[in-house]
DNA sequence: TGCATATACTTGTGGTCGCAAGGACTATAG
DNA sequence: CTATAGTCCTTGCGACCACAAGTATATGCA
């Protein structure tokens, strides 16, 4: 991560203050969310990002690719991510009938129970350190401004 | 890196759809940047940062503490990243005369004009992806918004 | 049918980074 | 002048992750 200028003294130019703001937030934002899901629920937040996408699936399974497709993360960083997944037992394997290559990853119940713990504490969380600074206009605006920046184009994921 | 519902259709959680938004914009920004500045420099954004600490710096020179409290990297991480930048010649080490436990990095000729160069094509980076999205005002905005968030406590930096 | 291409997933390798422990040195107190 | 504690830096270790190459399967087309 970056942080250019960090001492606001020097930095003069404003879009440089903002960029400077953005970066320091996030790093302790994630930092602080990470290890605080960590400590409660030994989770990081990738897997928690799975664990989420799968709790929202339909059957609780979801073809790897379109788990990668989904999280910030790439086809060969989901697999290793479900390997620990499922050593856990939160997380199994099962075979696609109609075609050889797929394999789905389904939510188990220790699966379904920890996310489910953890999906309330994490937006707890969430809300402490992020969304109870905002008035609900400003998340709003903040939200705005923020989809108006680019967008990860890692496969033409995203909408539909 | 965390995202949750990408999938903006079930978000039904206003902090959730800003916070979403967060993580996907940091990502598409620092996977953009980064490349960039690998691309056209050979520098990873943590090293730009080290590089720019420098660069603003008195004599160029810097304790390796005090670079580690700026940049958003530990100690530990700090000594691996100057390593590697000594190798390439953009910055050398000197011991401190009044106190052998510290020691300076400080830029070579190479390094500033390195820094030189990458400072304006990241900084015009920066504007594009950035900066440019967004009116002045709404940067001042949102540079304001970002600022209430939680800030990194690694050691009471920052200020002054 | 048979071959080229595309897709789904896995694995090898390497880079980056944090944490914890250690070494070297300094400062403070008795 | 020791003993203790604090500071600065480095190193061992392990976690995480991306990229590229490899395997297995599927699909399109001659």
């Amino acid at each position: 991560m970056s942080s250019q200028v960090l001492t606001t003294q020097e930095v003069s130019n404003p879009t440089e203050v903002a960029w400077v703001r953005f970066l320091r937030a996030h790093a302790a934002l994630t930092r602080e969310l990470s290890a605080r899901l960590e400590a409660e629920h030994g989770l990081t937040m990738s897997d928690f990002d799975v664990l989420i996408q799968l709790y929202h699936a339909e059957g609780h399974a979801m073809r790897r690719v379109d788990i990668a497709r989904q999280v910030l993360l790439t086809a060969s960083g989901i697999t290793r991510l479900l390997d620990g997944l499922e050593r856990c037992g939160l997380v199994e394997k099962k075979a696609c009938p109609s075609d050889a290559r797929v394999s789905y990853a389904v939510l188990t119940d220790a699966g379904l129970s920890k996310i489910t713990a953890a999906r309330d504490s994490h937006g707890a969380d969430v809300d402490e350190l992020f969304g109870s600074r905002l008035e609900p206009k400003e998340r709003e605006h903040l939200a705005e401004l923020l989809g108006r920046l680019p967008l990860l184009h890692t496969s033409e994921a995203c909408s539909e």
